[in-house]
DNA sequence: ATGGTTGCAAATGATTTGCAGAAGC
DNA sequence: GCTTCTGCAAATCATTTGCAACCAT
């Protein structure tokens, strides 16, 4: 049975404000604002336990050596920009094929390029 | 400069023949058929060459710690079985939307669930 | 000969785990 | 009171790196 302790809703209430994608670091580093002592094995262990219920996604980057987090308010797809490291949510409705042979529980689809602030960056530094 | 050295193409050769998405250990320890003494590293270093020159796609799912390689033969994306934990190919056509307010240079789209082999043997263990 | 490439071992970085004490139920 | 959860430190796992020898150009 699950129990609920301080540092597990800590974890929770960053992940549902923080909107960024925090790696279990940066989750580690604002918890200890709000509890100084709590270990980064915790938050390791909270994350993976949150993941495992479904109440949160995992969402790893080629490229990147650690995991990010997610706390899914409504379906959503990422872009991800190759110059800032953004993770940027993208809404909106996509079409799959609908022929594939085996039962799709879940999609995830990455779009990866450079966002239109660094691309605005890139343009303005040409002129 | 890029130089041809005999463990890079037996590693190119081995990606070109596996076409299920191997693990770097895998590759490894494949290569080590043809050329006993190659190290861990060279593969690792190889790989990561290979990536950068935009030869293969580094793959990385959830759940799993540890990247898989593919030489694409022709543009397609991914089934992941989380029974079997099989990385299937798929293809066909995928449609995006197209008002992605950024510069999009690759999309990623992988298909979670259970492949129909292990459907197939969840049936028959009901009968 | 020169400079990229390798093998080895040691280092790193992210994440996990063992354990004894603390805290939920 | 029993059991899960935590903090700490040590362990693990995948991957990277420093370095001297090696080999392709």
């Amino acid at each position: 049975m699950l129990r609920k302790t301080k540092q597990r809703s800590i974890i929770m209430d960053i992940l549902r404000e923080t909107r960024n994608h925090p790696t279990a670091e940066e989750i580690y580093l604002k918890a200890r604002l709000y509890m100084p002592k709590i270990s980064l094995s915790t938050v390791y262990r909270t994350l993976r336990s949150l993941v495992e219920e479904g109440k949160i996604l995992e969402i790893k980057v080629f490229g990147e050596n650690h995991a990010r987090y997610d706390y899914p308010l409504e379906q959503h797809q990422h872009f991800y920009c190759r110059k800032c490291k953004e993770l940027i949510d993208l809404y909106g409705d996509f079409y799959y094929p609908n022929n594939i042979p085996h039962k799709v529980e879940e999609i995830r689809t990455i779009f990866i390029g450079v966002c239109k602030d660094c691309l605005k960056e890139e343009n303005d530094e040409k002129v």
